[in-house]
DNA sequence: TCTTCTACATGTGCATCCAAATATCCATTC
DNA sequence: GAATGGATATTTGGATGCACATGTAGAAGA
């Protein structure tokens, strides 16, 4: 099993925009450290082309800065605009969960049981865990049958996660995870939109503190 | 005057973004049409690197379609897409609002009075009002204190413009449009977070059915 | 006449090349 | 010794060229 290898023939820009954000996922890139075309080309033997255009793609989901003719530097966040993020992600994954509640089949909510038992599997395996968390969050943001409201929620969740890593990696997980996810369920299960958005909102802003909190104490933001 | 000449020394890129995004706003591009780099880099004298840039920066904002080897089309969205977009603006403008609503002083809310009144003297004229409709919006995204939100907010607006300018152009207004918008104030002026966000999540959701309806019966979508 | 295969035309994606903008370093001056 | 000015080195933004993928039209065969 060769991994991750050239299942689907990717473009050169796609292949760059992996490899950055590979590197800031795994923390080889931290916020603040610059990046420059040419060396990332080399690095992944293409020209900057391609690189150039991964750089565009990764500003505009505000995970790098651009400064003219000055290169690319991987954003640096303060405290408030993380928060600022997740209050985004809030209110995103409310409208997907009202959108949810609406549209889930008994089977849609079965599905969603089964993923959240395997997020339960894995609560030692961080990595694990964290991976299937955005998965679960993925199915209902697709149960909203909005294609580009998932999309939209995505961007989001790409930006937060590399932050949740770093909290989930390095603080003991303080709040009760796997109960809150199953309210959420229930909450579409209930078929109350209002009251299914409200539930989502409160989730996503009961860990914000946590995460922001933590990552502004060990300066992970300079 | 030299008008919009060059002002702001602005990158090729930008020039071709503005160039395009023109176009489509002024509805000489419309949905469905087909868009080659080439053409529209000899139309304004450049290259077509910075014109395929500027097409995916398009194609993020959801307003261009990309097909690998084939080219731009300016994207068609169906009743339902469009639906969707003003859903995500609700909540991302309903965001806004409360946290307008916590950081608006006296003079911000003046302010707001007399965009809105600069709004009612061009009531006749629909290019105009559009204009400073879309400026009274930005205006209180910008009271949010958050960047990025604002931004968010700007794309969705961008988006809903283009399709907000066909409907106000060829149906008469049947929306109270000003005293929807002075009720935006007062519930900004009332100080009451979550009153205002439902106060602006109705606003946005009103306008949405006409809009869509009207569209979609004079088949501006294919 | 209708289908299929092949040659040709078009247009994209990427590499290479060039010029302009910014940063760096050194010499000169106060 | 600090500051200023200019020469040099980096590095980006954009132009051009080329190869490959896709679309199209005409010829050959049924």
């Amino acid at each position: 099993m060769y991994g991750s290898e050239t299942t689907t023939p990717m473009s050169a820009e796609a292949e760059a925009y992996e490899y950055i954000l590979g590197k800031i996922r795994r923390g080889e890139l931290r916020p603040g450290m610059r990046l420059k075309s040419e060396d990332v080309a080399s690095e992944i033997g293409m020209s900057r082309m391609p690189v150039r255009e991964a750089f565009g793609r990764l500003y505009q989901l505000g995970i790098l800065t651009l400064r003219a003719n000055r290169g690319a530097v991987v954003t640096e966040f303060t405290p408030e605009q993380l928060m600022e993020v997740f209050e985004i992600r809030s209110v995103l994954e409310g409208l997907a969960m009202r959108r949810a509640t609406i549209h889930a089949t008994d089977k849609d909510i079965e599905e969603l049981h089964d993923l959240l038992e395997r997020m339960r599997r894995v609560e030692e395996d961080v990595e694990q865990w964290l991976t299937r968390h955005t998965d679960f969050h993925k199915a209902i943001a697709r149960l909203s049958k909005a294609q580009r409201l998932a999309g939209d929620i995505e961007k989001t969740q790409l930006l937060l996660e590399i932050y949740m890593r770093l909290w989930v990696l390095h603080a003991e997980k303080p709040v009760d995870l796997t109960g809150d996810h199953l309210r959420l369920i229930e909450a579409i299960a209930a078929g109350n939109p209002g009251e299914a958005e409200a539930v989502m909102r409160d989730h996503v802003l009961n860990t914000a503190p946590a995460v922001v909190e933590f990552l502004s104490k060990h300066n992970a933001f300079g």
